[in-house]
DNA sequence: CTGTTAGCGCGTTCAC
DNA sequence: GTGAACGCGCTAACAG
């Protein structure tokens, strides 16, 4: 019958009449002791009858360790590839039997105080998720160097740095335009225009730009680039439109729309990236999809290794996949 | 000069010359005792120096707490209503010092292993974030009644059930088709038909109905409901259209579209909840906003009053609010 | 009034 | 199979 308060290891070691220790093992299955069958029978109905749960902030604070991995993030929480990312995430840690402690942060440039988090051994790692680059949120060197710094384990996702001896799972910018445009170049495009913002020069961007133009010179085909600013008027005589992300092709879709021009049959569009509403734009818009259910599950798997043994610092970026729907 | 290991009180005792007890109060800011100025700086100092970060699974166990929330969800991690209640959760808990372990589930009807959690002292109390009732994922009843009876202070988000001396916060069904009704009404309106799955019968669908005909008879309206399978064709003659989500919304100006239907100027649509592309259907659909945001916040605040002393027992139903776009 | 000693909380692990 | 130290921090009771 259980009172108010919860069971200790004391109370089944009473109950069992046994030492706690011996409790301990039992629970443990550990192998380095042999308990006899009886007691060990009586142990476990005593913590069963008693309802036993061992007390996780003790025993982690003997063994070193708190079974919970911290992540901390600066993305919109309703945005896809984050929501993926998670998806992975709490999929691998749960079944390593690990906990997720969710930091969410907004952006304050400079602030590391989730480095407290491991300080105070609330958690053992720390899968960091950095914001696209091209967001100036924050500033990644900094904060990686400060985790290297405190000795905490981490692993860094979207990362768009390259310190030494850090694990990265990054998105494959170039190939995911470079697979966009491939696929319109096999359906037998030529003309092919790349839509982005163009001004801006970041690590991102510029990826996906190289992915582009890899894909047209493999080709010999001509490269042509329009900046997302020169929309509607440079989708004339343009046949087919690979973009960097599900937004700008939003505006070539309605751009296309104001001008009359029909989608698929005369302009194909493709976005680099998709987006939780892809599928809701007119029509269903085509996308490469990033993997970032499985980047998540990578990043927990790689932090799980330097927490089980030193590993070496990986660079991971597995590859995107086409989703096509309605507009090409 | 910080070594490889993490300092500990006894090492801030020892280099200040106090006892570890009187590193706890100044640390603590303890007001029962006075420390003098003189010591208690040479504390602070040291603990700088040392940059010591006290043990959180030490002080919980004494202090009989974690400082940390459970959130137990069966969302896809990429609904807007989820994500919102997410901000409102993360920002009210980190405000008040608490942190947040993140517990996806994924449907498994009666598993209530996450109740471990409270009971090894990993979290302090639960959101429980129940999904809808119409998923038919689980029995919240038989959840809330597991939770009660392991005696774990909880709130539920999302409900659907009304359990004894249980926190609610939930949507106001009614009222979101109800607003949305009202505005079209207000519009001029006069024939407004509503579409919704209608065979099925849960408490959220039948409350948004319920909405619907309220505002409707208010306004000496006559009432006309259309089930989504009867799409396109009931869609002949109406004016204007309410529909449970955007999703059904999604499927109206589809079957218009098809129809060769304008919308807005022939058929007025808005749909009695937000989802994040609900901006980017063709034409952006008007809707009524769910206060999650806002929800996510009185949910934490609600279990905060339950861990610090007994509260009474609450149900909360926040309104909801317009969100005109562009198909009304 | 300032500070100390002692012991608690809970589970793990080593020596016996 | 047992006893006891240990990990880390908090706090009640006590002494200067």
């Amino acid at each position: 019958m259980p009172q108010g308060k919860k069971a200790t290891i004391k109370d089944v070691a009473r109950e069992a009449k046994v030492s706690i220790s011996v409790v301990s093992y039992v629970l443990n299955s550990s192998t380095e002791k042999s308990i006899s069958p009886a007691t060990r029978d009586r142990v476990m109905e005593a913590a069963k009858r008693l309802q036993y749960v061992p007390n996780r902030a003790a025993s982690g604070m003997r063994r070193k360790h708190s079974m919970v991995i911290g992540v901390v993030s600066y993305w919109e929480l309703d945005v896809l590839v984050f929501t993926d990312m998670m998806k992975g995430i709490t999929r691998k840690s749960s079944a390593a039997n690990y906990r997720i402690l969710f930091c969410h942060r907004e952006s304050k440039q400079d602030d590391v105080s989730y480095l407290q988090y491991c300080q105070d051994g609330s958690i053992d790692g720390i899968v960091f998720i950095a914001p696209y680059e091209s967001l100036g949120l924050i500033d990644e060197a900094f904060h990686i160097r400060q985790m290297k710094e405190a000795k905490v384990p981490f692993v860094v996702l979207n990362g768009s740095t390259h310190e030494d001896g850090v694990s990265y799972i990054n998105v494959d910018y170039c190939g995911s335009t470079y697979l966009a445009t491939s696929y319109l170049i096999g359906k037998g495009h030529k003309d092919i225009a790349y839509v982005a913002p163009l001004e801006l020069h970041y690590t991102e961007l510029e990826r996906r730009l190289q992915g582009y133009q890899d894909a047209m010179s493999n080709s010999r085909l001509p490269v042509r680039c329009h900046d997302v600013k020169e929309l509607p008027d440079c989708l004339h005589g343009l046949k087919a439109v690979v973009t960097n992300k599900s937004d700008t092709a939003h505006s070539v879709l309605q751009a296309a729309h104001k001008l009359g021009i029909d989608v698929p049959r005369e302009l194909a569009v493709i976005a680099a990236n998709t987006e939780a509403y892809s599928s809701y734009l007119f029509p269903p818009l085509s996308t490469v999809r990033i993997p970032a259910e499985r980047m998540g599950e990578l990043a927990v798997e790689t932090l799980l290794e330097q927490l089980t043994g030193a590993a070496e610092p990986k660079l991971i970026m597995p590859p995107c996949a086409l989703e096509i729907r309605q507009t090409c």
